[in-house]
DNA sequence: GTGGTCTAGACCACT
DNA sequence: GTGGTCTAGACCACG
């Protein structure tokens, strides 16, 4: 588990949403036990302070429960883990189309765009670039 | 020229993308003139060395033009905004199939989603939730 | 760490300078712990906000590292100091043998100042003047 | 005469620095005239005002002499423009050599970069990087 | 304690 | 009037 920083974002707020992720997309699964704070600070090279954070943040969501002097575990809700997947890919999706639509791009555009992308990915994983974001789709 | 601002990001930031996403949508055009830094700051009622920040920025990133004495002006290069356009378009991009993604979902789902969005959105307004958010596509 | 200040060129640019300097003659190391921000700002007498603009500069340049909450460290990258050190000297260089040129001094010539004014300085260092300076090389 | 303006020095005093290069290397020779303020703002796409600005500060320093309703002229001594020709490569030496020494580079070595750097210029004027610029002569 | 940001207000050089 | 710089002082998030 190691992740690549951006300077532009908390730290506590990357490893959130990287745990996040992982329950979502099932690697954690409802249930399970989460590495102590110790172990994931060593793990992460970080600041345990900073893993405490995350996870009282975490808790705060009801993403994860603490068990006291058990430990601490992904929530057993499925609901919870359902309605967080849901919001993630709401968030996602508005900030791609509104992005989209504030830099000129049209519906359709967008559409076809998505489309080239995930074609280009599936085929090989190298040319995901050019296409039709040459944005001369603008003017109409 | 008001923007609301969401806490998490730093306001020149902020600032420096709305200006961006001006210009690459084309409501300010190459060699336009940029209003004064006392001038916006009054407008948006932000102190000027935020808004002098943010220009900073601007100009390291070539978007804009400062001749001495008289003012700023957006690049008069072309190019260059084509190039912003296209990169901040493939930022969202990437941002977005990545994170649909890492939340479980296919790349077949993904265009669908967001053929569904932009359908609900064009026909009326108002219930762009709903749909292939739903998640139950995790299990492929 | 004092330094005298030009007033024609802004401190936080001579700040720079003067830390590229100390950078690129060893005597801060690639790795280093800077001071921070306040600590420099009290010591030198400037206030925090110019010497935070100073590595804001620097950083850009990469001849500087944050680490969050830690502090700033010169980067630990040598090929980074080293291509650093050769584009000042480069810059030094041109910089004084195109003025040379323009004032009408033949190639030869500067090679001659420069040999009399380092050899003036080595013996003694009071008389650097004089010599070969005396401008009859016009007429070539 | 058009010149490449630095956005770090005042136009005017580059201005300036120019005409007195090419006072100093024979261009403009001692009592030419020099065109008027409008032509020259002109021709250089300045603002008169800053030209005006050039001239008074050249008037200051004695290097040109207005008369009244004739024009500027070049001043006619001599030896004034003898001055200004040491006074310049004296600058533009001790800047050079005091800036390698910051660097760490030493003395013998300096005088090595220089003669390489002509040696390169004079034979073509292409391949001036490179050479004694490596930097492993900090160690001595 | 560290850097990052923002405000307020001032001065300056340039056009 | 324009941008550029600097000061003073404050608040905040991060580790």
């Amino acid at each position: 588990m190691s992740i690549e920083f951006d300077n532009n974002l908390p730290i506590y707020l990357q490893i959130m949403n990287h745990i996040k992720r992982q329950i979502v997309s099932g690697l954690l699964q409802p249930g399970d036990k989460i590495p102590s704070v110790r172990e994931l600070a060593a793990e992460m090279q970080i600041n345990p302070n900073t893993i405490q954070r995350t996870f009282q943040e975490l808790e705060r969501e009801e993403v994860v429960e603490t068990k006291r002097g058990l430990g601490r575990y992904v929530t057993s809700e499925g609901s919870k883990i359902m309605a967080i997947k849901k919001e993630m890919a709401g968030d996602l999706l508005h900030q791609f189309i509104h992005g989209m639509q504030e830099l000129g791009f049209k519906n359709k555009d967008i559409v076809s765009i998505v489309k080239e992308a995930v074609a280009a990915e599936t085929e090989s994983s190298s040319n995901q670039k050019g296409g039709q974001l040459d944005g001369n789709n603008t003017e109409g």
